[in-house]
DNA sequence: TAGATATTTAGCTAAATAGGAAAATACGGT
DNA sequence: ACCGTATTTTCCTATTTAGCTAAATATCTA
């Protein structure tokens, strides 16, 4: 949980996260819509890759992100539901088939 | 988001909240599941007060906290919400009747 | 009111984080 | 192989954060 509140606790991670929910861009084209070094984007890709919440994926030159959106809301879950343990699944596929059932422990 | 998610970056504010999860308790109780100084756990107190997570209660010279769990919970769905429009509501009181219905803008 | 206990606030230091600039790396096209 | 573009890594600096000690505040009890 520390990674994943950590990278969340930026508003520039969490803008891109927005971007990101819209489509897969580039470095580049992330980078445009902020008024921030491209150097300083990428670590910030870095960080909210390690907390597993963006995909990487080589494309020639260019790397495509794209927001991983079921581990954002598995690990929000996860963290949810020792404290609201009839809290309803979070997830945007409803009756989703190959659901992840295994419960990680609270961290 | 931002104060919430600052909130939540910690490891020992996370371990906090699970504690008060179970009970309402004393800033002093609270310390004494920590090797912390008590003004440190009352900072990080604090900070989860204005994070909305916990609430606090002067009972005489001592200060009740306890957990604020629909803040919990809904602010962390209404973060989700624009990423997983199907998302479920997340809430531990199933089929609640005084239900907040006002949706926050993402932030 | 004085003294004891509970909590918060202030002041300080060490460590973590964010961001820029410059250098390094990776890839594509010529 | 060389050049241009995309991205990452390194290095450095400024700001923030965590935690400690000491002091201040608040409340209870005698």
């Amino acid at each position: 949980m520390q990674k994943l509140f950590k990278a969340l606790a930026s508003e520039p991670r969490r803008r891109i996260l927005s971007y990101l929910a819209a489509e897969p861009l580039t470095v580049g084209e992330i980078a445009d819509n902020f008024e921030m070094t491209l150097p300083s984007i990428s670590r910030h890709l870095a960080l909210l890759k390690e907390a597993g919440l963006v995909r990487e994926q080589k494309r020639g030159q260019y790397v495509l992100y794209s927001l991983a959106k079921e581990r954002l809301a598995d690990q929000l879950y996860e963290f949810l539901a020792p404290f609201c343990p009839d809290a309803q699944r979070i997830t945007d596929e409803r009756g989703r088939k190959g659901g992840r059932s295994k419960a990680r422990a609270l961290n």
